[in-house]
RNA sequence: CGGGGAAUGGCGCAGCUUGGUAGCGCGCCUGCUUUGGGAGCAGGAGGCCGGGAGUUCGAAUCUCCCUUCCCCGACCA
């Protein structure tokens, strides 16, 4: 007998359907404030791994970590005008604690360029201190309009690097290596998620930035969502907090910064990258959990070898989980670790061990067959590196099947009703840009031809990647 | 803030038009039978129907006021 769909088929209500994988892959709830969000043990599980290794990706980049105060002085936003501006709207105040209204309102951090501005500023004197190259993992509240679990939530958890050059070139050559080196490579290489590094268009620039940059990466629906930014902060912030050293010329000059970040928001874009009407499907690199070792049916023997097994696996270095619930039903476990989207799955039942094999479910290749016990470490790496690949290639068909190259606008508006539209820059313009706008459609990035980086607005020969986003 | 909805056990919903004191599915608890694809049967726990005022013998249901939430847009990692 037919069983109603676990999830909510993609094809009939995305939305819906990565509401459902929220819940019923047990990531997150919605927290009691609204626009805030509990993270449940397994999502956290899949932020911190992705934490773990962007946090090495930095400190190989050189950044070292270190942490600022969530409390910012209301009057530090107001420094830089731009700044200030763009997150006004956004900002949880503070004006009373200890019972008693505060002389200066108090803002919970939206980000910290200007407490670190200001810190930057007392540490920095000589051009022997620079490069300062800072991160930290913290929270930050943004009170967002709409807000959407994980994708865009009141409070979220982030990386937030802060860093300042000797110069304007010294300042772009780092924002551009964090995009490449830990950023792009990171979605690339772990989550298995092709993304476009492009410049965003004034527009969309951040407050207070004098070039944004970014990676997009396009969902299941073709819908596109902003993984990661780096920012070129000019001297903006240097002059709003008196960033200053001395050259090796003696001369009193202004540094150059940048700031960078990657967010919990990460784990939406994960969810509706790769994710199917079964479920979650996490790339191997990523997952905390790669495979599962299932005991089908309560019997001892059985229930040894899983163990044996899992130690086996754990041992060649596999993140592995032991399932012994036999009291549910297999076919209630199955279902739940493809929707948790765990890359392999291992059954073992009397029937596999008077076989001397394993059933091994390959969720994301979605093949099941039996694999001799012997030897299944070998054959489970193998599985695990296909999958990886699997995945990517796949994101990146989708990617490419469903961008169009276009010349008119009208063109662009009808490729954006079911992915990303290529148009040449000079053919859009900023009256262009304008009008998808009221259509719901942006432009996401400015890319050259080749991939590479526009070095300004007007780089001939610029191409917009336009989309609607999350 | 503009435009649409909706508030009923943990979750999803029906009941409201035509007032009579609450029901379904999932989940939960107990027992038995099961366990290789979200198990079946039986029994059970759990709700002053968002808040307030009114109409009425009687309100989840009708009237008025309030509050909250969701969806579409403007803001955004």
């Amino acid at each position: 007998m037919a069983k109603a769909p676990v999830l909510t088929p993609q094809s009939e209500d995305f939305p819906r359907w990565y509401q459902d994988i929220v819940a019923k892959a047990e990531l997150a709830d919605n927290g009691p404030v609204r626009g805030t969000m509990v993270i449940r043990p397994y999502g956290y599980s899949i932020w911190e791994q992705m934490q773990a290794d962007v946090d090495r990706r930095i400190k190989a980049a050189g950044a070292k970590n270190a942490y600022f105060p969530l409390f910012i002085p209301e009057s530090y936003l107001t420094r830089e005008a731009e700044h200030v501006e763009g997150f006004s709207p956004e900002l949880a105040v503070v004006t009373v604690a200890g019972g008693k209204e505060l002389e200066e309102p108090i803002v919970v951090r939206p980000t910290s360029e200007t407490v670190i501005g200001e810190f930057m500023a007392k540490w920095v004197q000589s051009y022997r201190d620079l490069p300062l190259l800072l991160n930290q993992w913290a929270n930050v509240v943004r009170w967002e309009l709409r807000p959407r679990v994980f994708l865009r939530t009141s409070e979220f958890l982030w990386q937030e690097g802060h860093t300042a050059h000797v110069s304007e070139a010294d300042g772009r050559a780092y924002a551009v290596r964090i995009l490449h080196e830990v950023y792009e490579s990171f979605m690339r290489d772990v989550l298995a998620m092709p993304v476009v590094v492009g410049r965003k268009t004034a527009k969309e620039r951040f407050a207070g930035a004098t070039n944004t940059m970014t990676c997009e990466a396009m969902m299941g629906d073709g819908k596109a969502l902003q993984m990661g930014t780096s920012h070129e902060l000019g001297q903006n912030f240097a002059k709003a907090f008196d960033i200053g050293f001395q050259s090796s010329e003696g001369v009193q000059e202004l540094a150059w910064t940048t700031s960078w970040g990657v967010s919990t928001r990460m784990v939406g874009g994960l969810i509706m990258c790769h994710g199917d009407d079964n479920g979650l499907r996490i790339p191997p690199r990523l997952a905390p959990v790669q495979v599962v070792v299932m005991a089908v049916r309560e019997d001892d023997a059985v229930i040894d070898r899983c163990r044996t097994l899992a130690e086996e696996l754990l041992a060649a270095g596999v993140r592995v989980e032991l399932d012994l619930r036999t009291e549910t039903s297999a076919g209630r476990r199955a279902t739940d670790w493809e929707l948790k989207g765990v890359p392999v799955r291992l059954e073992l039942g009397p029937r596999d061990l008077a076989e001397g094999a394993v059933t091994l479910v390959d969720r994301i290749a979605g093949s099941k067959d039996a694999a001799p016990l012997d030897g299944i470490a070998n054959r489970i790496t193998s599985v695990l590196d296909a999958a990886q690949a699997t995945l990517f290639a796949e994101s990146l068909a989708r990617r490419e099947a469903r961008t169009a190259e276009v010349t008119t606008i009208a063109e662009a508006v009808e490729a954006a009703s079911v992915g990303w539209a290529r148009i040449p820059w000079a053919d859009l313009g900023v009256a262009g840009e304008v009008e998808l706008g009221t259509q719901g459609i942006t432009v996401r990035c400015l890319v050259m031809p080749d991939g590479s980086l526009p070095d300004s607005d007007d780089t001939p020969g610029a191409v917009a990647i336009v989309a609607r986003s999350y």
